[in-house]
DNA sequence: AACCGTCACAACCGCATGCGA
DNA sequence: CTCGCATGCGGTTGTGACGGT
């Protein structure tokens, strides 16, 4: 499950995040955002990787990452976009609030990919068992139990699916095949009319904005009672734009507290002066973490041309809004 | 207890794409 | 238009966990 850490050529660490790496990293981008990959780590005080960074972000610290077990109808969905959209795991997994695309794809390989490809061998089965049994009769009445109940096995063809018009059925069967059991194969054939055939799986799309609905407002799956927080919106921007521009939607949480950080693995982050920024907040409260002043040893940074100019856009924004009261937090406070 | 195969998934790698200079 | 850089995306790999023998 876990990567032995190692080092590139370049001595930038590679294999498994520890604890402290996350919390370094979590506290640099909810603080100041994913300006730059590449420098971020530098500044952050990790020996990573910018591009190490940002997956350890994207598929494991970001806010509202959902992880557990994947629900019947998360599956449903998955299924459907990959059958309709193929491995494009980044747009399937837009579908699925709180998955990432690394995660779908990683399930869809673990347990969907056979599990499809077991519905695809056993309906191309029935569908030869179908198909000889339709030969040999002409009565139609496939199976006729010693009791007079009838069942009749309708097998798809591979790009169809079938949704009930009444609303009543299940969004998907979970099985290939659709059996409907009647004492009257009448009653079986009237069943059968109800059905209707698309090419795709559109029926599954109310059921899914239904999920996407609830998703978010779902107290009970998150802890978002006082987050205010916009999934696609990055969560801070060192753009005095873009800073001035949503001063409405800088409320942020403090994404600390909701780090998993619960790794096993041994604390093996290289220490350096870089990572020094964060000694002086260690473990903040939510209550006052972005209320704390910021203190943080900035020797290194007249050295870098990048950070000064970085400086003097925050300086420039500093003295512009009144992003630091009570409503909002600050981007920079020296 | 030791070995082995499989599973789950975090993480890496290389290529594609977008964008600004 | 071209080039270089940053980021996104999908394929693949590596490793611990776990169950069976």
């Amino acid at each position: 499950m876990a990567r032995t850490p190692s080092c590139d050529k370049s001595g930038m660490r590679k294999g498994t995040w520890t604890a402290e790496e996350d919390r370094k990293l979590t506290a640099y981008v909810t603080r100041y955002g994913c300006w730059n990959w590449r420098q971020l780590p530098k500044f952050a005080g990790l020996a990573r990787c910018g591009k190490s960074c940002r997956l350890r972000w994207l598929n494991y610290l970001r806010p509202n990452i959902k992880r557990g077990n994947y629900t019947q109808e998360e599956e449903e969905i998955i299924i459907r976009m990959h059958k309709k959209l193929g491995n494009r795991w980044s747009t399937i997994a837009a579908e699925l609030p709180g998955r990432t695309d690394n995660e779908v794809k990683n399930h869809w390989h673990t347990s969907l990919k056979r599990r499809v490809h077991e519905q695809n061998a056993t309906t191309n089965q029935e569908t030869k068992v179908l198909n000889s049994k339709n030969v040999e009769s002409t009565s139609g009445r496939d199976h006729v139990s010693k009791n007079g109940s009838a069942s009749l096995q309708v097998t798809f063809p591979e790009t169809s699916q079938f949704s009930d018009s009444t609303g009543s059925l299940p969004p998907f069967s979970s099985s290939s095949e659709f059996s409907c059991i009647s004492s009257e194969l009448t009653t079986t054939s009237s069943s059968i009319e109800k059905l209707v055939f698309e090419d795709d799986f559109d029926f599954l799309d109310a059921f899914t904005e239904h999920v996407n609905e609830n998703f978010w407002s779902d107290s009970e799956k998150f802890d978002l009672a006082n987050i205010s927080y916009t999934p696609n919106e990055t969560v801070m921007q060192i753009d005095t734009n873009f800073a001035l521009q949503n001063q409405d939607t800088t409320q942020i949480f403090d994404a600390c507290a909701l780090s998993p950080n619960q790794s096993s693995s041994d604390s093996l982050v290289l220490d350096n002066d870089l990572g020094s920024f964060l000694d002086a907040n260690t473990d903040p409260t939510i209550d006052d973490f972005w209320r704390q002043p910021y203190v943080t040893d900035t020797s290194f940074a007249a050295e870098s041309e990048y950070f000064s100019t970085v400086y003097d856009a925050a300086d420039d924004l500093w003295s512009q809004s009144n992003l630091y009261d009570e409503q909002h937090f600050c981007l920079f406070y020296f």
